[in-house]
DNA sequence: CTGTGTGAAATACTTCACAGCA
DNA sequence: TGCTGTGAAGTATTTCACACAG
């Protein structure tokens, strides 16, 4: 319809905080869900009172990459939406591999929130022959000596890492040796690995433990 | 042995900043780790050095809640750990549910790493008539219908809320309404409920959305 | 009017740097 | 000497408040 605001300026203008990434994901989402209402456009202020943000907040945020907004209309939904995907580099399909086919492993194989998100778990690998040729969710378990070349073969720079904690840094490094540059990693340490290489961890026993500080210190 | 330096000052001195409360759980988790290897004692550009901090945002940390240093020497593990253990409310051990018994539910149920941190999964309750009665990892799977009756009994105030995105904020008002005060969320949702209630959300699309943007970031 | 984009002000957080203790 | 605790300085992040656009 009208002119677009700004997309040739969709570049980013200074060092962005990293809590300002974080927070695009979480905007992404409410986004996702306001459009799944049928709604068009949102303000800041919509966008901020979903999340508890100010509406400042989220002006400044979407300042670091660009002009998003329409004055007196707010903020095109499929256009943000868009928008943050290509920052946040999930406007394409990732193939993404798990390694660690317990538990855990197999509850992420099972779970479909990542392919909403543009992820798709294309291969698992373990290092236990009981779980080797096992097929979960459609995908079937390989062995971890199989990794370098399947990975090349499937163009593979994220994974999912959910070993055991007492093996999880030396898998990790065999992973960094095949040419992985993202791991989320699951196990409860933290990794030592070349600057190169992008960890994310997810501790749920740590996450619990913010949990409980927050309750004690509430009831105090 | 000797005079220990300042407990009667265990004490919170100001309001003490989110990240400090983050940093804490990832403090104890690799002072474990060092203990485990038998030391004694650690400094505070050690401690730093495991996690990428200063020396000086370490004791910064720790000065928000009193002093437990020795001059001279560092921290003695055993110490800091119970201190941080206290602040974190981790000291004692806390009865939580698991609410949603899906793949992820289980895989939590499974999930070792909980107990370690004094977290006990002591109930699991569904809504579906095939799970409700199975036991998994030797805890039984209540009727979501009986969550008010059994948490009162086991005292149960924190929950691990892994129900399908389209129930959490209905199963989560529930659940706040049999006095839960404590929500570990992993639905990509984002739970609007009173503020007396914590909500820690775990969104696992989000992280790998997060591992993306670095990985694409520094690709560029 | 409503609502964005943005300098300026206010906060919050981190690092520095050093006095003092063992 | 080795290392903590901590004001002071330096950065980073958030909020304010307002010019301007539809």
């Amino acid at each position: 319809m009208e002119s677009p605001p700004d997309n040739s300026n969709s570049k980013q203008i200074g060092p962005v905080p990293k809590a300002v990434i974080a927070r695009l994901s979480l905007y992404l989402r409410e986004l996702q869900h306001w459009e799944r209402e049928g709604k068009e456009t949102i303000s800041s202020t919509q966008l901020g009172k979903l999340l508890g943000f100010t509406d400042a907040q989220v002006r400044k945020d979407f300042a670091y990459f660009g002009q998003f907004g329409y004055p007196g209309i707010g903020y095109r939904c499929a256009e943000l939406t868009q928008a943050i995907k290509v920052i946040l580099g999930t406007d394409r399909s990732w193939p993404v591999a798990l390694v660690g086919c317990g538990n855990l492993g197999q509850a992420l194989l099972g779970y479909g929130g990542f392919s909403e998100q543009g992820f798709r778990i294309v291969a698992a690998f373990d290092s236990s022959p009981s779980r080797i040729g096992q097929s979960i969710a459609g995908v079937k378990i390989e062995s971890i000596d199989s990794f370098l070349s399947l990975s090349k073969q499937l163009d593979i720079r994220m994974v999912l890492l959910a070993v055991p904690a007492a093996v999880a840094q030396e898998v990790a490094d065999t992973l960094v040796g095949a040419g992985v540059t993202g791991i989320l990693n699951f196990a409860p340490v933290t990794l030592s690995l070349p600057r190169t290489v992008q960890v994310v961890g997810v501790d749920l026993a740590i996450e619990l433990e913010q949990l409980a500080y927050a309750v004690v210190k509430t009831r105090t």
